[in-house]
RNA sequence: CGGGGUGUAGUUCAUCGGUAGAACGCUCGCUUUGGGAGCGAGAAGUAGCAGGUCCAAUUCCUGUCACCCCGACCA
C-alpha cells in the first residue's frame, strides 16, 4: 500500500478532551474515526488490524471443532420473550418498534442460536453443535468510556456449544478455556484466567480471561497456589483483608459460560437419546471481545511515539520509508511485494522527520528506511520495539525477512 | 442518573462586553530532504444550539445538546 492513497493521514495531535491511550492513538494514527460516544468507524488500518485479530480467533475456533456462521443483528420481541430476558435484559437492550412490532437490536445471541439449533436437532447423533459468528453487539451502556474499550456497539466473537451430557459439555468448556490461552497468547498478550460468579444463569463458576493493564477497570486477586485468579464479585471479606493475596487491575477480554439446561428447557431445545427419550441439551457460550482487543493491545504495546504493533496483528510487516531515492524505492516496493509481504510505503514528498513520527505512531513492526546517505542497494532496517538499527543489503534483507 | 470538566478555523489553543487571532494542517510557487524543513502568497469560522440582560454578547445569565473524567451499571 502506498502511505499517499491510504485513507486517512496521520493527525499531529489528539482531540483535547481524549484520555485513553488507546483512543488517543487510535484517532491520531487513522485507525479509527469517533461517530459518537461508544460508537466507532474501523478505518482501513483500523479494519487491517481487527481483520488479523479475527482470523487468529477463527483459526482456534476452527481448531476446538466449531463451525463459523452469521446471526442477524435485528431481533423478534416473541424470542426474548421466551427466556424471559424481554423484560430482564431491558437496561442493556436497545429497542425499537415499527409498525406496531417489537424489535431488539442484538445484545448477544444465545435465544437466536438455539432456535437455530432446535430446528435442526433430533437425535443425540446431532450432538455436540458448536457454532460461532463474529458479528456486532449493541448495548446500552450507562457510560461509554475508555475509547474503544467500552462501546455500545462493538465486534464480538461469540461461540455457542450444545451437548447431549454434563460431561460432554465440561469437556468441551476446557477445551475453550486452552482454544482462549492460545488465542491470546498468538496476540502477544500475556492474558490470565480469573473465575467469576454465574450470576442468575448458572451456580458454576464461570471464567473470565483478562489481561493486567493500568487502565483497567477490573481488579483481580491472586495468591501461590490458587489454580486461578478471581474476580473481586466472589471474593470474601476475609480474603480481600488478606496481604499475602495480591490485587492487579486488567481488563477483560473474554469468557467462558456454562447455562447447563436451563435455557434449553426455556426454548425446549432437546434431543432423543440412545434410549429413546427425550433430553434437554446442556449449553455453553464463550465470548471474545474483538473491538476491545484492538484497543488492549494499543494500551499493552505503545511507548511516547505511538503503537507498537505485535506482528500477528500489525496491519502491514514492512514500512517501507524513502528519502529522496524514489526510482529505488519503487522498484524495492515491487519487489517485497511479490515476495508476498504486506508493505506500506510512505510515498509522499515530505520531510524525512515526518515520515519518521508518522512510522512510529502507526507502529507497524519493521522499519525500512532507503536514502542517498546509504550505499546503492543497501537498507536501515529498525525494529519498532528495539533502539538499534542496522543496515544491510535490500537482497540480505528480502532473503531473511520472516515473520 | 448524580458529581466535575470542556465546547471558538480541519486540529491544538488565544481573545473574556465593542462583532475573531495564532500555530500546526490545507492550496499555489520557489528552495529543501536522516527525526514533524524554509521563504512568499492564499483559502478556511453562524464562536454547539436556543432564549435572556445590555446601546452592543464569542465574552455575562438561564436552558439545552454534545464530548471527556469520577460514580452507579456491565449478560
Amino acid at each position: 500500500m502506498r502511505y499517499s492513497k491510504l485513507f486517512p493521514k496521520t493527525l499531529r495531535e489528539a482531540p483535547a478532551d481524549e484520555v485513553a491511550i488507546n483512543a488517543k492513538y487510535l484517532l491520531r494514527g487513522g485507525f479509527i474515526d469517533k461517530l459518537m460516544a461508544g460508537s466507532y468507524s474501523l478505518l482501513p488500518l483500523g479494519r487491517r488490524v481487527e481483520q488479523k485479530i479475527e482470523q487468529i480467533v477463527r483459526e482456534e475456533m476452527n481448531r476446538t471443532g466449531a463451525q463459523e456462521m452469521l446471526m442477524p443483528l435485528l431481533h423478534p420481541k416473541e424470542i426474548w420473550n421466551e427466556t424471559g430476558r424481554w423484560e430482564k435484559a431491558d437496561e442493556v437492550m436497545y429497542k425499537l418498534q415499527k409498525s406496531e412490532k417489537d424489535f431488539a437490536l442484538s445484545f448477544t445471541h444465545e435465544e437466536i442460536l438455539l432456535d437455530v439449533a432446535r430446528k435442526h436437532l433430533a437425535t443425540y447423533r446431532d450432538l455436540p453443535i458448536r457454532l460461532y459468528h463474529v458479528s456486532t453487539k449493541f448495548r446500552s451502556e450507562l457510560r461509554a468510556k475508555s475509547g474503544i474499550l467500552r462501546g455500545r456497539e462493538f465486534l464480538m466473537k461469540d461461540l455457542y456449544s450444545l451437548h447431549a451430557s454434563q460431561d460432554e459439555m465440561n469437556d468441551y468448556y476446557w477445551k475453550v478455556r486452552d482454544a482462549y490461552l492460545k488465542v491470546f497468547d498468538r496476540l502477544g498478550l500475556d492474558a490470565v484466567v480469573v473465575e467469576a460468579a454465574g450470576g442468575v444463569f448458572t451456580d458454576d463458576h464461570t471464567h473470565e480471561f483478562q489481561v493486567v493493564a493500568e487502565s483497567g477497570e477490573d481488579t483481580i486477586y491472586y495468591k501461590e497456589g490458587w489454580e486461578y485468579w478471581k474476580n473481586r464479585e466472589i471474593m470474601s471479606d476475609d480474603e480481600l483483608n488478606d496481604t499475602s493475596i495480591k490485587s492487579e487491575k486488567a481488563i477483560e477480554v473474554g469468557n467462558i459460560f456454562r447455562y447447563g439446561i436451563d435455557y434449553s428447557k426455556k426454548m425446549d431445545v432437546s434431543f432423543t437419546d440412545n434410549s429413546g427419550e427425550k433430553q434437554f441439551a446442556w449449553f455453553g457460550a464463550y465470548g471474545i471481545g474483538i473491538t476491545r482487543l484492538i484497543g488492549v493491545l494499543v494500551e499493552i504495546f505503545h511507548d511516547d511515539r505511538g503503537i507498537i504493533w505485535p506482528e500477528a496483528v500489525a496491519p502491514y510487516k514492512v514500512h517501507l520509508i524513502n528519502i529522496g531515492n524514489e526510482e529505488y524505492a519503487q522498484k524495492a516496493y515491487r519487489q517485497l511485494g511479490s515476495k508476498g509481504i504486506e508493505v506500506l510505503w510512505d510515498d509522499r514528498d515530505v520531510s524525512a522527520g515526518t515520515k519518521f513520527a508518522d512510522a512510529d505512531l502507526i507502529g507497524i513492526p519493521t522499519r525500512l528506511v532507503i536514502s542517498d546517505k546509504l550505499g546503492g542497494g543497501t537498507v536501515e532496517v529498525k525494529k519498532r520495539n528495539e533502539q538499534e538499527s542496522r543496515i544491510e543489503t535490500f537482497e540480505a534483507f528480502l532473503d531473511t525477512f520472516t515473520v
